[in-house]
DNA sequence: GTCAGTGCAAACTTTTTGCAACTAC
DNA sequence: GTAGTTGCAAAAAGTTTGCACTGAC
């Protein structure tokens, strides 16, 4: 499941850029990054902070979370993403570049990729401008929303949905 | 300035939209979809607020520009865009689609458009999902904080910036 | 030993909700 | 007349901040 591998890869990025930036290497920076690690897709700090909150070692305050997860986005660790309410986040070292579809019904975020669209944006010439990232977010209904709508349609024909 | 014909053209949209799924038309909508109408560029709930107290007639309250903006996501009239810390709004009908470019450092959000991009993305082929709209965000550093960050390093080469 | 970093709780900001008053229909 | 809307204020949700304590250096 795990890709040890990965993790120390991550680690050692940290390590350079806290000493580049003269932070210090607390346990619970390395702890965060670890765990970060761990998840698949996108998650919030309130995950986070559940998550570790069950690990008996390593229970950090979020405050330490909102300051760290800085870091690890300054040291291009992982991507911050804002939709639905709360910001969501995602480890983005080691992983292919992906676009988001969101579901304006549901909410449902699915990744997918597309490596013409990559290319597109990436090599988009930008004037006065250097890129570092980019975020595309496709809205529309998914198709399960799409079945359910039309399912009520037939049986009734004027209920407002938002 | 304003464009009339455009103002008149949403207030239909709206008005059919209200119609349609059994909503009133009451002033206080109008008045804020003409407001939103006459805005440029991007806007916060905030702002919308101060610029309708300061309007003698319509003061609005902002449960109300929440309620409402919502139903003008709906009319798509409106598109909602999530950077920094409050969700910013644009009017959609009749604007060219366009792309973000935004500073990671001073938060500056600019537009561009492109149209090969647009196209690109527009006409990706997306499994079982139905498209309406998308949002490209791409991230970097702008051409005055690269120029400022440059200044920085040849008099002072440790301190962080987040 | 020093000061960056941490935890905690309070403060702040943005958005949502409950309810009485109002008004579009 | 009645139910959808509004305004207000209170509450909720997410994030930031102040401060005393801790531990990385």
């Amino acid at each position: 499941m795990d890709k040890p591998n990965i993790k120390d890869t991550v680690r050692q990025i940290f390590t350079e850029y806290l000493t580049a930036n003269g932070h210090r290497k607390t346990p619970e920076r390395y702890a965060i990054l670890d765990t970060i690690y761990s998840i698949e897709g996108h998650f919030d700090i309130d995950t986070l902070y559940s998550l570790m909150a069950n690990q008996e070692n390593f229970r950090v305050s979020r405050a330490t979370l909102y300051n760290t997860i800085i870091l690890l986005i300054n040291a291009r660790l992982v991507i911050k993403h804002q939709f639905g309410n709360s910001s969501q986040y995602e480890k983005s070292y080691n992983r292919d570049t992906h676009h988001h579809l969101i579901c304006t019904q549901c909410g449902k975020v699915t990744e997918f990729q597309n490596e013409e669209l990559r290319h597109a944006i990436e090599h988009t010439k930008l004037n006065r401008f250097n890129l570092t990232h980019y975020s595309l977010y496709i809205y529309g209904i998914c198709s399960k929303c799409e079945r359910a709508n039309k399912q009520k349609k037939k049986t009734n024909n004027h209920k407002k949905q938002i």
